[in-house]
DNA sequence: CGTTCCTTTGTATACGTATACATTAATTGA
DNA sequence: TCAATTAATGTATACGTATACAAAGGAACG
């Protein structure tokens, strides 16, 4: 594998890429001169810079970046870490990441953990091999050696949405789940609702825990009861909804509303209701954490409580830049964005 | 910022990182030593390999993926670029592209381009700077030169579901969409159907193209004569097919079946039907080309052909890695997935 | 005309890694 | 017993880049 050539010496060739000396061969200059034109820097005269960039252009050369990240100690990149491509969530979020970090020059690495804590050691791992300029992640289960390996390595991390041990340490971009779980419970109380059931999700998870504890505070407020056969765990899948609904339904006193925790759970929800022949609002209200593009769509549309998940990418990417660029205090900085209740036509008035 | 250290010189310094000269020295090796552990060469012993993965340990080492990729001349690294993250098709894909790099130690660097051209050649620029082992890409409209330059840099590319010029040339993983319209057609013939609307997408791109004369190729081979006035641009939007469907039930001859070329544009046009008052499948029967979540939630569940869209992904991250490590033959390969129509409640049968 | 300063370019080097080649110690074989 | 072979480790170097420092040439100024 190791072949030398007279004039290169090369493990394996990168084909036909020229590098900066051919190029300073090719117009009569040094290296240094060439790179100093890459990098426009205002010491190199108007006309030899002419000269130089015309051989770049005539022979396509490309800057190799591996090669210059290793002499910058950086490496204009970013991860982005979550746990399940699939949910429709993290590519919205991504979406807003990708706006900002295009317009200030940084790429994005991008890594799935499928929930798994093995295949999230190894991401990390990855990452910080590539040494990431940051990290924007929505762990699992990050340990604490991990974590410390990360900050011991001065990579900046903003932690999205789930919270994590020692969160307070970190900067955050989340959204406010007690407030948004409170309005949902003030909805449905306003509209006369008393029997109020709750789908909710993974309690390992703070946007899981942060929910149904919303939804209990929200309760005691407005002086409901609790029902603990109301509470039911969906795990955060559209499945674990379908079953728990119906679940819900096999029991003898019937809610006369539901709150599901996530997108895919009121998915669930819905068709377990509409496949039981129930229906909504008549027979029953649903009322949805997270907004989906079909909502509007199904009959009837579904009320759900929303967030701005392009701008949480946004933030986060934002906070991340900053955190690189050291324009930022010490102090982490923390952001709950607010949630929306969008009424659809999905929740009627309870009986009282 | 450039500053001298006695025992290392650093232009910024990489925070606290050891690298395999420090972990060398506190092992009592050679950095070539510690080098070959790193690497599993048997030619270590056994005593040595322990003492130094022990300091590794210790320490926290972690390798220097940037310098490594410099020296080895490969970035196990692949692209994937996309015109729009916010159309789930593309996370769909990425989640089976995502399962094979995975497996295969691979890491993907992920591009949006929002469908410009101008982004889309930062967009290739940056993915040939960080020298990407391979590229998947799904091209707004990749000119020649951008093309020949990834060509002569050695870098294999799957184009992905949208072809282009010289798609030929390339690896190719893409849907049968003439195919999954003559299914279309023909269902909706048998069912007696003759006014058959059809409301396509943007015809720059292949699937648009493909799939609206996947149609017309379709009417002829049955004996359907085209009425013009069926033929709807509705942009692969779905502001677009409710338009068009609106603008279509504006006219005297009413159709009675209307083909949708992708999900949005299903959406939108269930949407525009149902405001309309029209009863599906009484009064005009629906039928949608690519499949989705609350496809069989709505009322009445809707008729799709749908298509493997995480196999899409599978499919091009093997065939990109296989390229990579030259278990190919130089012939592209090249495969287009069957499409398959899933009968639901949404076409009844047409008055002949 | 000599000194100083500025502009422009060149030379040399380190970033961290992997490995060819060199070297040493240990083992084998005749 | 000593040369030949093998095993294990060390030394030196190149990957392509950016930049500190050196150098050279010219302009400005007294």
């Amino acid at each position: 594998m190791y072949t030398y050539t007279k004039e290169r010496k090369a493990y394996r060739i990168w084909c036909v890429n020229l590098n900066q000396r051919d190029i300073a061969k090719l117009a009569g200059v040094s290296s240094a001169t060439v790179s100093r034109v890459i990098n426009n820097d205002p010491s190199v005269s108007a006309e030899t810079n002419k000269k130089v960039s015309e051989v770049i252009k005539k022979y396509g050369y490309v800057q190799n970046a591996v090669a210059r990240n290793l002499r910058l100690a950086n490496t204009k990149t970013i991860g982005y870490l979550v746990p399940d491509i699939s949910n429709p969530f993290f590519p919205a979020v991504l979406g807003g990441i990708e706006r900002i970090c295009n317009s200030r020059g940084y790429d994005i690495i991008f890594e799935n953990t499928d929930e798994d804590e093995e295949i999230e050691r190894k991401a990390i791992s990855s990452l910080l091999r590539f040494r990431v300029d940051g990290l924007i992640a929505v762990f699992v289960r990050c340990n604490q050696a991990d974590l410390q390996r990360i900050k011991m390595m001065g990579i900046p991390v903003v932690l999205l949405d789930r919270k994590i041990e020692y969160t307070e340490d970190y900067d955050y971009v989340g959204i406010d789940n007690i407030g948004g779980l409170y309005s949902i419970v003030e909805y449905l109380y306003k509209l006369g609702h008393r029997k109020i059931s709750i789908i909710y999700g993974s309690q390992d998870i703070t946007p899981g825990y942060e929910r149904l504890n919303g939804y209990k505070a929200a309760m005691k407020k407005f002086g409901i009861a609790i029902n603990e056969g109301y509470l039911i765990n969906g795990d955060f899948t559209e499945e674990g909804a379908y079953k728990g609904v119906v679940q819900l339904f096999s029991n003898d006193e019937l809610p006369t509303a539901i709150i599901t925790c996530n997108n895919l759970m009121t998915m669930g929800a819905y068709k377990a209701i509409i496949d039981m022949g129930i229906k909504i609002p008549d027979q029953v209200s649903l009322i949805g954490f997270d907004d989906f593009d079909f909502a509007t769509h199904l009959v009837p549309p579904i009320t759900v409580v929303s967030r701005a998940t392009s701008e949480m990418g946004k933030l986060a990417a934002e906070f991340i830049i900053d955190r690189i660029d050291g324009n930022t205090s010490d102090e982490p900085r923390r952001v709950f964005l607010p949630t929306k209740l969008i009424a659809r036509g999905s929740c009627s008035l309870g009986k009282l």
